[in-house]
DNA sequence: TCTAAAATGCAACTCTGTTGCAATAGTGCG
DNA sequence: CGCACTATTGCAACAGAGTTGCATTTTAGA
């Protein structure tokens, strides 16, 4: 039991809002930026972590290492996040191609209960 | 002109044998351990930056976002680092799979530079 | 052996993310 | 509507990863 009920609060509206919005991932700091002051940073983190958690964005973590949020858009059936992202080297920009989906084949008996397939280049708009 | 040589020093040979040695890739802070007192946690990072710069080890970026080390095995032809790579969610290894490299198709006019495959379950021996 | 510069140690700093706790503010209910 | 419960927030303090500047040490070639 003890099933605790998510709330309706300002800052949590305005980030889903800017993640939707939004083509390209967000790290905290855009996210931070663009808030302005509306909230603490570690309010920040805490609603993109109760986002997540609630399936409403995904995390992505970018060739680097950096860390950044997008919106979930296609992933409704099942939920999975096996889709590609690409990072574009001259822009910044974290995409998500969510109909490209990487085949490959185990040599072993490997168990794959998650995925992170980035790739890093130019994107069209820079090429 | 200008070519600056590399030298051979304490550090960087025994932070290359390790990871020579290691059958999963390393992070800074296993290094830390392993070398003891040997050298200054700063001088840890910038031999591994050396070392992958001379094309001896690659970095990693983990799933979550954590960096780690490997050294290059079967990265002769070319040097590409296309391969697949496996973390351990129990074990917490993260290992190379020299040649697993996976195949996608991208809709658009996207220029592919580098790629980060990585795979994340349970590794043969933790299944 | 001598010397130039590659490499190191150390201190200080930035950036990202986390935690504890008291204060604030949604939500359901009477 | 007004209350109570507790999810959420702000703040301060902290931990970990990585970077930078600079003086000092050490390597390797002449
Ligand atoms: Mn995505
Ligand atoms: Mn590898
Ligand atoms: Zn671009
Ligand atoms: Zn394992």
């Amino acid at each position: 039991m003890d099933v605790k009920t998510a709330r309706k609060t300002a800052a949590k509206t305005k980030i889903h809002e800017l993640l939707a919005a939004s083509k390209t991932a967000l790290a905290h700091s855009d996210i931070q930026h663009m808030v302005g002051g509306l909230c603490d940073r570690v309010t920040i983190y805490r609603v993109l972590d109760r986002l997540a958690e609630a399936g409403a964005i995904h995390k992505i973590v970018d060739m680097d290492g950096t860390v950044k949020y997008a919106a979930c858009r296609m992933c409704s059936a099942g939920h999975h996040h096996n889709h590609v992202h690409f990072s574009c080297q001259k822009c910044h920009a974290l995409l998500c191609l969510e109909n490209v989906v990487p085949s490959y084949t185990l040599p072993e008996t490997y168990t794959v209960l998650e995925t992170n397939f980035t790739l890093s280049g130019l994107c069209p708009q820079c090429a």
